[in-house]
Formats: C-alpha cells, structure tokens, sequence
RNA sequence: GCUGCCGUAGCUCAGUGGUAGAGCACCCCCUUGGUAAGGGGGAGGUCGUAAGUUCAAUCCUUACCGGCAGCACCA
C-alpha cells in the first residue's frame, strides 16, 4: 500500500473493494487503483500480489482522471443533443479538460448551456461506466457503422501490441484507455464550460478543424470557486488593461504587433535597461549594436531564409538590393567578432546588445506587449573554446538566477531542449552539444526536465521557466549552444597552436524581450512596482494651494535626490488625490498643508496602507533615496 | 494563418431601419478642503472601413481592417 503496509486476501479483490475494506470514507472519495503503478478502474480485479494505492480524488492523479470524465459526460451530452456530432479526443488538462468534436456548424454559446445543463443530468442519472476489451476490427467496424469516423481512423494508429478498450456509460460508447470512474454521479457538479474554439485534428493545420469545447472540474464546489476567482484576478491583472489604466502604452492599427511607449511606460522600460546594462558590465559583458537592416546574402547563410523567410519583414534599398530587418542578433555579433582575426587570449568574448529585432508573427500569435512584431532581447553572445563552455554556462545560471530575485521571481524552473526535427549540423555535432550543455547546467548543481525536440534549429538550449504571483509559468531565459552557426559565418580565432580554430557560441538571454518581461512584470505585481521600478516614485500633493509651493519645493528636491517625483498643486482636496495617485498606483503619496509648509515637514502614505508618517522633510529625503536604490546599484 | 465571437465618446457600456445616449475621464466656474470621489456648467461621436439592399443604414447583407478566446506558430 501506499503507506508500505502489506494486505493479504484469500481471493482476488477489486480496488473498490480494497478501498472499502480500509474504510469507508477511502471507498467514497476513491476515483482509481494503481496497481504496480499502471493507473487502473476501481473494478479491475487484483490477482496477483501486488504494489497497490488507492487513487482519491483530492490528489493530482485523481483529479486528473475526474477531468477526463468531465470530457467523456461532455461528449455524452453533445451525443445525445446533437447526434450528427463526431466525437475525437476529450483529454484532461491542467485546470479542466476539453473535448474535440466535428460537426457542420459551430456550437453558439447558447449551446454551451444546454451542453453543461445536459452534463449535470447525467451526472445525476449516475450512470455506470464500463471498461470492455474488444477486437480491433470489430472496434473499428463499430466505429464506422456509428458514424464514428474519426474514432475508427485513430484506432488503425494504436500499437498493435495494445488493447483496444472501450468505456459505456449510458448510451454512450467512447475508445479511451482509462482509467474511469466507476459512474457519472461521482463526478460530482464542480465543472463549468467555459469556450468554444477551433483546433485541428491531430494538431495538423492540415487537416480538418474541429470544434473544442473546454470546461474546468474540480474535486469540490470550493476549488472550482477559487479558480474562477484566480481567473477574474488575472482579468484584473490583464497588462493591456494595467497599461492603458496606468497609460504606460498602447497600441493601435497603423502599427500591428508594435509599441507606442508613452513616458511612464518608456520610463520602465529604461529602468530595466539601465538595470540591466549595469548586471552585464559587472559581469564582463561588452556591448554592441548592430545593424538593423541585413542583406539577403547573410540570411542565406545563416539559413534563416530558408528556415524563416516568411517570418521577415523584407526591404529592398535602391540599388536593388533584397535586405531583412534583424529578427535576431547572433549574426550581427557573428559579424563584428570575426571582423578581425581573433586570438585565443580574448576568449571568453561576451557581446551583448540590447538588440531590437522584427518578427512577422502570424496576426493571430499577436498578444498585448506579450507577443509583438517588434522587440528589444536583452542579447549576448558568448564566443569561447569548448572547454570554457561549463564554466561560462555555470556563471550565466548564476547570474539569471540573481537578477530574477532581484525583480521578485524566486521561483524559477529549467528546461532542457533538445534537438528538433527540422535542424541543421550533423548527428555529432549534436550529439557533444546536447552532452556539454547537460553537463555543464549539472555542473551548476542545477535540476531541470527535458523538453524533447524543442531544441532551436541550430543547437540545444536550456529554457528558465519563472513562476508568477498567480502561480503561472513564463519562459524568459534562454541558453543556447551553438557549434553551427560561427562555423557557417566563418568565425575562426587563433589558438594557443597558432593554427584556426572555430568559437563556440553560446546565446543567451534573460529577460527575453523587455516587452514580454514588462507584460510580466506587470501582471505579476497587479500594476503595482515595487519602488525602484516604479516609473513615478512619490507624489507630493498639496492639501491647500496655500501649500502648492511647497509642495514643488519638494518635489524638486526629491527629483534633485535622485528620485522621480512629481508635484500635484492642483485644486482638489486631498482625498481625491490620494484616491487619484493610489489608483495610479504610486508607491509614495507625500502630503502637505499649511503645517508642513511651517514646519518643513511631509506626511508620508505608502501605496496600500492608509497609514500616515510625519517627517522631517531632510530626513524623508534621505531615507526614501536610500530605499528607491535599485538591486545591486549600493 | 485557421475557427468562433466582437467593433457606438478617451474608458466602461446603453440604444434604434427615420442622421445617437449614460457614468467616469476632459475643459471652465464655485469651493481651500487634512489622507481612496465637494458642487455646478461645458465640450466631445462620419456609430471600424468600403460596397450593396432600401425612399431612408449606426442598425440588414457582403468584403476588408482591427480586437478577443483557442488552435497552429514562436529562430
């Protein structure tokens, strides 16, 4: 058992048995069996000894097998509203499960209704479901008397070696390797479908496009509750609202998938510019700036015309010449390293170039700042000999890890991606990548997971996943390994032998894009930046104009510490204007009247506490200088 | 790019086959108020764009543009 305690029986027993003879509240919340760690019904008999547990529907497996049930009673539902529907996969996701189907018309959100309301019947009726083994053939002859002609084509793709199983429920028959639930009713009523969309069969844009539904189920009534409000949560921390909201940015049709910074959001983005310029200095980075607009000829070489032609925006100059605006760096760097001949004694060399790169994303990839046509990647390149790969891969963890925190991600997950399909270089020269940069992140004493085929085109990397405030993951920082592409551009040092020898390049980002990172940024906080970003640190407002000047002098006297300030002299009590720079979410809202005028004092007030300081205005001078120092910047 | 939905004032949204409305924001005036909305007034829209149907289109039809969700894509 799951404990480690041992339970004999004269005869086989089911797992619902099993489960019942331990106790009764088990037998209830009980969803599966795993028996020798294959996930299995609650029926299936036990007849050997055997490593058994008992699935509940509190832990992630039985939550999981919960979804997928919420997937076959959807499918239930829309067979039994709308016969003429085809079913195909209905599969678990991580908050809920979805359901493909293929019909004529598209389901109206007046559908989903119904569906849901049909859902929750047969939940009711409690309907037993059944696993049942049957031929290939005769599976395959059901599926396509039933009409079911994408069930039977996938059933020609299984292994032969694998059982072919079917699970009834009601009037419903559904090809699906299981596990199930034993009936309807146990999956209780704590689901919801939330959208339809459209999706290819097989994930093939080839092939016919399919109508999705997608729903959430939970184990109770209660986790469904919270992750509806996690869901309005997001929605309030939406970056496209945040940044109209905090007027950082927008964006508008002349310019598909680009930016319009206005002050307070170009203000951020040269804060973490500035941030980060100072990181790379510190950590032997030199930076560059490359071209914008390259010949076709290099694109040739690189490959990316022939790998991502559609992708580039083209331009042509008037001489005729076809040239690209750079939707990367590395050949640029390439470029300017192998512009003179190289010595071994500069290596490691690191160029780094906040680089502004054009992408033509499909119009349908366009997200807020998130996914853009045009960007800035905080770059480098790494040129150094095969023998300086661990060493430098280990001081690039370091540093990502430590300008993480710095913006409040502590949560950060790796991803080793290894060679994709569509690649170029030889079999070996793969094979001594993938191995050097396994070996040097476990070098690093760091653990990642593998992420099989995600490699780029021209080499393995290693992903860092950060975890956000919602618990969400993004995919920031890059690592990756390239033994092809300075070789194609020809880049070459002198070694200690005197004889050419071609770098290792190593790409690598942090951030990513500044524009993602930002949306992040942002969503994470809630629009709330911690002070060192906050594009508009403090606020002085003045309680009666009587105060307005004095309130200026302060200002300008923050602005002269160092600080960004402004002044608000305006004719408003203060009230409104505390709820004005609150909702603007300004960390500092200094106030004064005709006390502190006297006095040459300030009453401070922080974003979220509606507590108020008295202070000298030297001493609030000094002590906010000391807090708004950004990380690493003493 | 594909499927579906959507597009009315800066924002959030009403509305109608007979040339448009609210709240907030904005501007002006009054108010000088001590920590999340003081009061009054004013201005603001080719109803995404273009065709079509109609005596008449913001409303109906079609196409295009853009947005949203998902899929596919992401060097």
């Amino acid at each position: 058992m799951l404990d480690g305690s041992r339970r004999e029986f004269a005869d086989p027993v089911t797992g619902a048995e099993l489960a019942a003879a331990i106790g009764p509240g088990l037998a209830k919340a009980a969803v599966a069996v795993k028996i020798d760690g294959r996930p299995r019904d609650l029926a299936t008999l036990i007849d050997h000894d055997a490593a058994v547990a008992i699935i509940t529907r509190d832990m992630p497996e039985g939550v999981e097998i919960l979804r997928h049930d919420a997937a076959h009673v959807m499918a239930e539902a829309v067979k039994e509203l709308y016969p003429e529907t085809q079913v195909t996969f209905g599969p678990a996701t991580e908050t809920g499960f979805y359901y493909d189907f293929a019909r004529a018309t598209p389901f109206t959100p007046d559908d989903l209704e119904r569906i849901e309301e049909r859902m929750r019947d047969i939940v009711r009726r409690d309907e037993p479901i059944n696993r049942e083994v049957w031929d290939r053939d005769k599976a395959v002859a059901f599926f396509d008397r039933i009409g079911e002609r994408y069930k039977a084509e996938y059933i020609g793709e299984i292994p032969p070696e694998q059982e072919i199983s079917l699970y009834r429920q009601g009037n419903f028959v559904d090809l699906c390797v299981g596990p199930h639930l034993p009936s309807t009713g146990r999956l209780g009523q704590a689901f919801k479908l939330m959208n339809v969309a459209g999706a290819y069969w097989r994930g093939d844009p080839n092939k016919a496009q399919l109508q999705r539904v997608y729903g959430t189920a939970w184990p109770n009534q209660k986790e469904l509750d919270q992750y509806l409000f996690r869901l309005e949560e997001a929605e309030r921390r939406d970056h496209r609202r945040l940044g109209r909201e905090l007027d950082l940015f927008h964006l508008q049709e002349e310019a598909v998938g680009s930016i319009f910074w206005h002050p307070k959001g170009w203000k951020l983005f040269r804060i973490i510019e500035d941030y980060m310029r100072r990181r790379l200095d510190a950590a032997g980075y030199q930076e560059v700036k490359g071209p914008q607009l390259l010949d076709r000829s290099l694109w040739e070489t690189t490959g990316h015309w022939e790998n991502f032609r559609e992708n580039m925006f083209i331009a042509e100059s008037r001489d005729e010449k076809i040239l690209a605006l750079k939707p990367m760096n590395c050949p640029g760097h390439v470029l300017i390293f192998r512009n003179r001949l190289r010595s071994y004694r500069e290596l490691p060399l690191r160029l780094a170039e906040f680089g502004s790169c054009h992408r033509n994303e499909p119009s349908g990839a366009l997200h807020g700042i998130m996914r853009v046509r045009a960007f800035t990647q905080d770059d480098a390149h790494i040129f150094c000999t095969a023998d300086q790969v661990t060493l430098e891969a280990i001081a690039f963890c370091e540093l990502l890890l430590s300008i993480y925190r710095d913006f409040g991600f502590a949560d950060v997950a790796i991803k080793f991606a290894d060679r994709p399909p569509h690649r170029t270089g030889s079999d070996e020269v793969w094979d001594r990548a993938e191995h050097d940069l396994k070996a040097a992140v476990e070098a690093a004493g760091l653990s990642y997971t593998v992420n099989p085929g995600e490699g780029a085109f021209y080499g393995p990397k290693l992903e860092f996943v950060l975890r956000d405030a919602l618990g969400r993951d993004w995919q920031c920082g890059t690592l990756q390994l390239d033994f092809n592409m300075p070789e194609r551009l020809g880049a070459t040092y002198v070694g200690e032998d005197g004889g050419r020898h071609v770098p290792v390049m190593l790409h690598r980002a942090i951030l990513g894009s500044f524009e993602r990172f930002i949306g992040i940024l942002i969503e994470h906080y809630a629009g709330n930046l911690p002070l060192w970003l906050a594009p508009v640190q403090a606020v002085v407002a003045s309680i009666t104009e009587e105060a307005s000047p004095y309130a200026e002098e302060v200002a300008r006297e923050l602005t002269a510490a160092g600080l960004r300030a402004i002044a608000d002299p305006g004719n408003e009590k203060i009230s409104y204007k505390v709820r004005e720079h609150s909702l603007a979410k300004v960390p500092l809202i200094l106030a004064v009247g005709r006390r502190e005028a006297e006095q040459r004092t300030i009453s401070l007030r922080r974003l979220g506490s509606p507590a108020q300081e008295a202070l000298a205005l030297g001493e609030a001078i000094a002590r906010l200088k000391v807090e708004a120092v950004p990380p690493g910047c003493a």
